[in-house]
RNA sequence: GGAGAGGUGGGAGAGUGGCUUAAUCCACUGGUUUGCUAAACCAGCGUACCUUUAACGGGUACCGGGGGUUCGAAUCCCCCCCUCUCCGCCA
């Protein structure tokens, strides 16, 4: 959420942002909430003044032995009157935080203004070398196809135990999914500074509020109402709130994690969406990568989330391309976010597998993480970043048809072949 | 699922309605003393919000969360959450 001081002394910029993200502008209402606040705080503070000071006298009149009944009974008329000004208070704090927590983060001013995808700019592209986006004669089978005829994956009966959209892996499909897990995680805790965690999977409703993904994305998330709990749609979720709540130590930041997850989302509303195969499913898998940081370096620390998860795109050999997002393409929660998308040959175009985003003290205010300023010897909130480092199945759609050979076989990366301890599938 | 014990500042820990302005100890910060370090002593030490305080400031709230009783609540009452111990069930 934004600092509400902070909306009332820079209305303007604020409404600018938010209409630039595409979401609702509400802010005159939220401040005219504020003005009433204010107003009835002043007016309840007075009175508790009043009570305080008067009570300490009743303790030591009382003590004297002196009749005390008439203030008594000119308390209990203050004490009625304040209670019912904090009920009033409490509504419009109410309508206040309603409002605020659905104020977007607002983008930075490095981002491109735009109304939808179209307007997102390509900012680099990675091709492994040889790479040709001709096709040849031979015919590409797409990602389905390949894994039915190998039998490495079943849509069908993930269908039948669950319905559509939870992937049904087998054989060498499991192995290879395990295995790119696996190196991604390597990669990420070996080279690029990455302490893992392993998070629950399942978590409670201040953690998504204090990520950003409830109230707007409530529809997209699974609920578990006999407990109270929510499946992740991200690791992002478990991770980031980790601290919520704590001051962290300036000394230690920056602090990387990077974690596996499966992730489940509801997708409401996106059925018959590009939804073939992998390209929209309710359960995935992902792993993701966490910073927490020192507010003057989160901009820096976005560009080399990107490359950490690059390097993992190079190792495969897997052709990408890298998307600064422009203003309306932005989540919710987030001031700049590069998508990267990797080569898909048989659908003839780029997927989303990953993103990356900074979201300044956004989600630290809502989470309440802070740090000590050791100069300042003032609190802040820390930044907070993160990556998909990636999510597995965009990229085992990539992988499955660049790998292909001329028979529908395909080769495993070599980077994986040691977790897979097979070359080929067939 | 059943029974019990707990949740107090950065940490330990006292506090059963008004001498509490949350004691005390530790940690931390500054100072005095001092070949150096240590010790000792002195002082300081929270967060959020409200407030045109010129400035030093003033005020309110906060003892797991939310309600209630009362002139006055860390303390009494109700609901909820969490942790621990034992029992039951269980991969």
């Amino acid at each position: 959420m934004l600092d509400l001081k902070f909306i009332r002394e820079n209305p303007e910029l604020v409404k600018r942002g938010i209409i630039n993200k595409n979401e609702p502008d509400r802010v005159d209402e939220l401040l005219e909430l504020d003005k009433q606040r204010r107003s009835l705080i002043t007016q309840t503070e007075e009175l508790k003044a009043k009570k305080n000071s008067v009570s300490k006298e009743v303790g030591k009149l009382k003590k004297e032995g002196k009749d005390t009944s008439s203030i008594i009974a000119e308390m209990k008329i203050i004490s009625d009157k304040t209670k019912e000004i904090d009920t009033e208070l409490h509504q419009i704090d109410e309508k206040l935080n309603d409002i605020l927590y659905y104020i977007p983060n607002l983008p930075h001013e490095s981002v491109p203004v735009g109304k939808t995808e179209e307007e997102n700019v390509e900012v680099r592209q990675w091709l492994p070398e040889g790479f040709s986006f001709e096709q040849n004669d031979t015919e590409i089978l797409d990602h389905v196809e390949l894994g039915k005829k190998l039998n490495i994956l079943d849509f069908e009966r993930g269908a039948k135990i669950s319905g559509s959209g939870f992937p049904l892996y087998i054989g060498k499909g499991a192995t290879l999914e395990r295995a790119l897990i696996n190196f991604m995680l390597d990669t990420h805790i070996r080279n690029h500074g990455y302490v893992e965690v392993l998070p629950p999977f399942l978590v409670n409703r201040a953690s998504l509020i204090g990520t950003g993904q409830i109230p707007k994305l409530e529809d997209d998330i699974y609920f578990i109402e006999k407990d109270g709990l929510y499946p992740i749609p991200t690791a992002e979720v478990p991770i980031t709130n980790m601290y919520r709540d704590e001051i962290l130590d300036e000394e230690k930041l920056p602090l990387n994690y990077t974690g596996f997850s499966s992730c489940f989302r509801r997708e409401a509303g996106s059925y018959g969406k590009e939804s073939k195969g992998f390209l929209r499913v309710h359960q995935f898998n992902k792993v993701e990568m966490v910073k927490f940081v020192k507010p003057e370096n989160s901009y820096d620390e976005l560009e080399n989330i990107v490359n950490d998860a690059e390097n993992i795109l190079k190792a495969l050999q897997i052709p990408y391309r890298i998307l600064l997002l422009c203003s309306g393409d932005l989540s919710f929660s987030a001031a700049k976010c590069y998508d990267i998308e990797t080569w898909s040959p048989a659908e003839n175009k780029w997927l989303e597998a990953s993103s990356c985003s900074n979201f300044e003290d956004f989600q630290g205010r809502r989470t309440n993480i802070r740090f000590r300023n050791k100069k300042t010897k003032k609190l802040n909130f820390v930044h907070t970043l993160n990556g998909s480092g990636l999510a597995t199945s965009r990229l085992m759609v990539s992988l499955l048809e660049n790998y292909q050979t001329p028979e529908g076989k395909v080769i495993v990366p070599k980077v994986l072949q040691k977790y897979t301890s097979f070359e080929i599938i067939d």
